[in-house]
DNA sequence: CTGTTAGCGCTTTCAC
DNA sequence: GTGAAAGCGCTAACAG
């Protein structure tokens, strides 16, 4: 981590020369139009014959013009911005999220603008403040609950909301079917022989979040075999490792613990398996585990999981973006991606001794 | 991560009157001064009567008034941003120290502009582009190098650097003492007896850098306690968990393996976990090994490791920002923070019969 | 299809 | 200490 001035560098830098600020009446000169015939091809809008057009873009090119989006902004025009908002940041989920959102969005040519909204008091601030100054064209919310009051303020000032890793009937998004996730990993457990089956479910305490279909998911594939939920099976906890570690305590307290769990992350699942193996026991011969995401160290710790694709959730929100900014009507509104069953060595038959059924 | 209209919130937001815009001389009206006055009395510039410069805050806060960022900066103000750059973003490090700069920026009302420059056209795309508009104040540049032809260019437009995760003589920075942790580690193995301690140095093959106190640490610590350096016992791969087990592979394949393993890095560690498991080898017994950084899953793992605090660094790092925007001339310019060991259960004495010396 | 013109909301000289 | 006025660089009506 250390850094350096390194002076082998395969590319030049030239130097700016600040006292020669580039604006777009020089491109307009040098194509030899006006600053309005300039503006116009530059953005792309009708009305610029195909010469004249072709003509600027060179220019402009030719001579490197970057757009100042304050002063586009200020006349009117978009913002060349546009925010993402994540409850978390350093929770892989969200930040493998946002690689995919940037990538797609510079390549665009926005910028990002990062909101972190953990609780509600930085929720209420962020849909107070934003629309009050247009910063943005467009926000992206990630696994982000938006009420409708919320978004009518931000269409109110032409800012559309498109959703990552989550849905809503009002704005696009692009989400997982978690319920059929949810299915997959009961279905792979059920299949296996197990029979008590418990579930760490988590809800993050900072978000008001709808019953989530990972546990609508896990009730209904129950049902549908016949096997009546125990409560005792169930047991609700924040996400994060620590959090499932604790889950698992409790669900190895019980009278009857289960043969297998069901945790609603990988992380979650991790932390499960430390209290597993501190109790004596091992994974998969006394309890099998399930988790959700396939986070990278899953692999390295042998989860059986759900693979969810986060990295093309963020690309294909990130394309709805654009699609929505460039005001295409015909925007896909909903992308439901697919996931799927990783088996490693995490799960098994249930012992002999320890089939209740 | 259902995202649906939530409609028992605790908050009225309160629906924008788009036809009303508040702008600085509604302000200033309603306080009774000039444009100009009030414009003076919220930026904070000398030159206005304290009780003139009260009564504008106080018409202000009453209309919660938000100033225009881009007509700030067109008139040659300040944008209210700063630019956050990241290598990466999915990994634990980075999204903390996302997180803990967002935190403390946000604070101070300014707007994080994230920048996601992976590799080296990313770069140079950066250092080209931004200066060229000047869209922030400050750059902050995580655990990454920045040339001085770069950060003169940035000067020269009137932008900061401010380095967090890394250090330079130039700019001001926060780091921690990279060879210091690694002799944390070090110490902590030859103090079980260890001889033949394995290094996986982990290097980013996409950013050009120095060779890291990481690395320098190792060999130092074993120079002052005499024992030579083997080449058998270095391998070097990029960072993350996959990488890491290959790493472990090759240590394996030597003629005599090591009797521990110090890893660049928990996830790095985590890696080569799996594979000394998959070989039937224990850890600790077998083999013990440390990484660094203490990521939240390195306590699920029982990993020892060396714990530096990433969110401090952020947080330090974003204050020598606002510092700095402030125009304060004696900001400490270097800022490095203490590492410290935590002891968990993947390091035990070398077994008997393993022992070299 | 292209050029002219009037601002966008603020900061910053300048006078007073 | 305060006010008046001149732009910052661009877009969006308008004319032509």
């Amino acid at each position: 981590m250390q850094i350096a001035s390194v002076s082998d560098r395969c590319y030049r830098l030239p130097m700016v020369d600040t006292s020669a600020k580039l604006n777009l009446i020089d491109v307009a000169r040098a194509a030899g139009v006006s600053l309005a015939t300039a503006s116009r091809a530059l953005s792309g809008a009708y009305g610029v014959a195909a010469t004249t057009r072709a003509r600027v873009l060179a220019a402009a090119e030719e001579m490197s013009y970057v757009a100042s989006p304050e002063a586009a902004r200020l006349a009117g025009g978009a913002t060349g911005r546009v925010a993402v908002v994540v409850p978390h940041i350093s929770r892989w989920f969200f930040g493998t999220m946002l690689e995919a959102l940037d990538s797609v969005l510079r390549e665009a040519d926005l910028d990002v603008l990062l909101y972190h909204v953990g609780g509600l008091d930085d929720r209420r601030e962020f849909f107070e403040r934003l629309p009050a100054r247009r910063k943005v064209d467009a926000v992206v919310v990630v696994a982000f609950p938006v009420e409708e009051v919320e978004r009518q303020r931000l269409a109110l000032m032409g800012v559309q909301i498109i959703a990552a890793g989550g849905q809503n009937a009002v704005y696009p998004y692009v989400c997982i079917d978690d319920a059929a996730a949810a299915r997959q990993v009961m279905a792979h457990l059920l299949f296996l022989g197990h029979r008590r089956i418990a579930m760490i479910e988590a809800i993050d305490p900072d978000q008001p979040t709808r019953p989530s279909g990972r546990s609508s998911g896990y009730y209904a594939a129950l049902r549908e075999v016949g096997i009546e939920p125990d409560p005792d099976l169930v047991v609700t906890t924040d996400w994060g490792g620590e959090q499932g570690a604790q889950a698992m305590s409790r669900l190895l307290s019980i009278a009857h613990p289960p043969t297998a769990v069901y945790a609603h992350s990988d992380e979650v699942a991790i932390g499960a398996i430390r209290t597993i193996r501190r109790a004596g026991l091992r994974v998969p011969d006394d309890i099998s585990i399930v988790g959700i995401d396939d986070h990278p160290l899953a692999s390295l710790i042998d989860l059986t999981t759900v693979r969810q694709p986060v990295y093309e959730q963020g690309t294909t929100a990130a394309h709805l973006v654009l699609a929505t900014l460039r005001g295409e009507v015909d925007v896909e509104r909903a992308v439901v991606l697919a996931t799927e069953l990783v088996v490693r060595r995490s799960t098994a038959p249930p012992r002999p001794d320890r089939r209740t059924d």
